[in-house]
DNA sequence: CGCCGACTGTCACAGGGGTGTCACAGGGAA
DNA sequence: TTCCCTGTGACACCCCTGTGACAGTCGGCG
């Protein structure tokens, strides 16, 4: 059975999830604040957490990169606003997923069933992408069975893609996630790194399949088709 | 709980709306002038405002241009005439969606829900027209499963009049929506555009179905029929 | 019914911006 | 020290994009 954990401030709000979570067959721990939520998330050591993004003292974004420190469980966001930038900033402190508010608990609850399957899948020793497979526990990504000997930030660039198959990660995104960086200014950082993955990984790399570009945008993993 | 917020200086209209939105279900705080609505909105955080054109001091238009410049929410303008010129310059200051008064309850609780559905579906990774799929996350159209290779502008394009389907977009709205420019001239900047998303996304370009010519305003995404 | 004006569709082209690529120098680790 | 990784800047290329002109279409009015 899962466990959960809700970092919720709105008292109404929090104890209508609990219920509804716990209805949907989820264990469920709550805190009210995001110090709460820190102490007993090392305390309980949950196997996902629903934060609330807008909390009295540190707030939810700020939640997410302490725990994205140390730990790789899934995080999924409340966001009151529909706007792009919170999904945006959510997504860049870490987190696998958003919900706007107002919740409706099924679909909270889909999407905390869809996050623990991605997971799984994750953590599981290797995932494969066509004829590379990356494992993560021993930290080698392998084409053909052949080990690929990938740098330290090359390794980094395509674990954080293949955290969102199929999503597209804009180059701010990435520079945070993988260099910890906050501006990019027009340096050709991170298109000159995805270049070296690229000659490695791809069959072909002047015409990738696997790592895309998305014009405008920033790159794509692929999930295998 | 949608938790709504109702700014409307008539007191008996305020008074009747608010007791019947609360007996449909929703929380409501109410503002009976421009000033009010806006420090209890920066105090509670609606989901949603319902905003009345004519107030006191700062109009209802004014309002809502304040609020988008911070935020995103969902706003709904009671208008008192049916004159088109104030649900043109209701859209243009931000607006959502407005109703015409006299107000009918059940009309607006439908309205509300009506634009906080549209909001999730907005967050959510994908929606589909007909055989055009568009995928937020990745940030890719697909056409019977086939990547249509969007461009970035006409990607905007698409996301923005999806953000709004079925409601026709002005070329003066979309041109700040999609190029974040104040001004057309008599250019065919936005036809342009128009006619190359057309080309891309239709079945037959020259007789589409999917974006729509509001002739004598603008262009319009059609919902899946 | 036909004309006229306004609006829209279409297209080619030139300019610009974004991306791929590469060489090189600094720096950290073995 | 030596080697390899890494970030930077320059450059070229290609595709995108905005513009303007023209043709086609729709609606209104006499």
């Amino acid at each position: 059975m899962p466990f959960l954990l809700l970092i919720e401030d709105d008292d109404a709000i929090r104890t209508g999830l609990e219920l509804a979570l716990t209805r949907q067959g989820h264990r469920v721990a709550t805190a009210a604040s995001g110090e709460d939520g820190l102490r007993l998330f090392k305390e309980q050591r949950p196997d996902l957490i629903v934060l609330d993004v807008m909390l009295p003292g540190i707030d939810g974004f700020e939640v997410c990169r302490r725990i994205r420190r140390t730990d790789q469980l899934p995080i999924i966001l409340l966001t009151a606003r529909s706007d792009d930038i919170d999904v945006v900033v959510g997504l860049e402190s870490g987190a696998d997923d958003y919900v706007v508010k107002p919740v409706q608990p099924r679909v909270l609850d889909a999407r905390i069933r869809a996050v623990l399957r991605r997971g799984e899948r994750e953590s599981s020793d290797s995932s494969a992408y066509g004829s590379v497979v990356i494992d993560r526990a021993a930290m080698t990504v392998t084409k053909d069975g052949q080990d690929l000997q990938l740098t330290p930030t090359e390794l980094r660039l395509l674990l954080e893609l293949s955290r969102r198959p199929g999503q597209a990660l804009s180059r701010q995104q990435l520079l945070r996630l993988v260099w910890e960086h906050d501006y990019l200014g027009d340096s050709r950082l991170v298109d000159a790194c995805v270049q070296r993955l690229r000659a490695k990984v791809e069959d072909v790399p002047s015409a990738p399949t696997l790592i895309r570009t998305v014009r405008g945008v920033g790159y794509r993993l692929d999930p295998p088709s």
